[in-house]
DNA sequence: CGTATTTAGTTTATAATACAAACTAGTTAA
DNA sequence: TTAACTAGTTTGTATTATAAACTAAATACG
């Protein structure tokens, strides 16, 4: 009953706010350009073409360029099923570590209380 | 109606797992000696070390060296008021974030389904 | 005694990484 | 034809999480 050895084990590549805040958008929209992303986290675009190329090295997204009239480019972004699944897993592990957590809170104020 | 800003602003000094790891111990216990907490979060003592340095210069925590019997020094370490409302904030944000993202999700996929 | 080892941490060095500035390649405007 | 914009990528920098090395004091041992 120790929650708190748990969360070093939270999947960093999802914990990192910019890139939570990515797949969250991504798992929302099931396909998105890259400027609309942008425009959605806030995030500039060093950064977010960072992110993504980590979030896409580990299979999270999927990553196409295609050209617009075959002249802009155009990147869209998908989160693929293990990315949504690992984004899921996330959540789960919160909320398991929040629950525990609350457990053990009550647990320990009964064994010293005050 | 866009969550995605928001997690940037994420309290990073308590998000990170380690840290979050500490503060969730420390509002369990009320106080708790380096050597417990090192247990329960299962960091190494250096490592321990400079978090703690970091919550302190918050005023997240509150760290007092005494000597047992005026030999073995211990420290104990409390969460401050301050510490423990930030700890607060940070799950009402992490909840608000999860509402928002869930409403924006279904507004989403209304406008673009399947 | 004295010197070796253990304890309880802190400080320092390193390795990873988040971030934006600088760069690239193509497009449209003047 | 050259200037400025677009849609990104690459590179450099500054931060930071981490463990290794260090410190200071206490106990163990020969």
């Amino acid at each position: 009953m120790m929650p708190f050895k748990e969360m070093a084990r939270l999947d960093k590549l999802i914990h990192e706010p910019a890139r939570l805040s990515i797949m969250s958008a991504l798992e929302a929209c099931s396909m998105a350009e890259f400027l609309f992303l942008q425009e959605l986290t806030g995030l500039t675009k060093g950064n977010m073409s960072s992110h993504l190329s980590k979030l896409e090295k580990a299979n999270y997204v999927l990553i196409g360029k295609s050209f617009l009239r075959k002249k802009i480019p155009q990147t869209t972004i998908q989160i693929t099923p293990t990315g949504s699944h690992a984004l899921t897993e996330y959540w789960k592990q919160i909320d398991h570590i929040r629950e525990i957590t609350k457990q053990w809170s009550q647990e320990t104020n009964i064994a010293f209380p005050g």
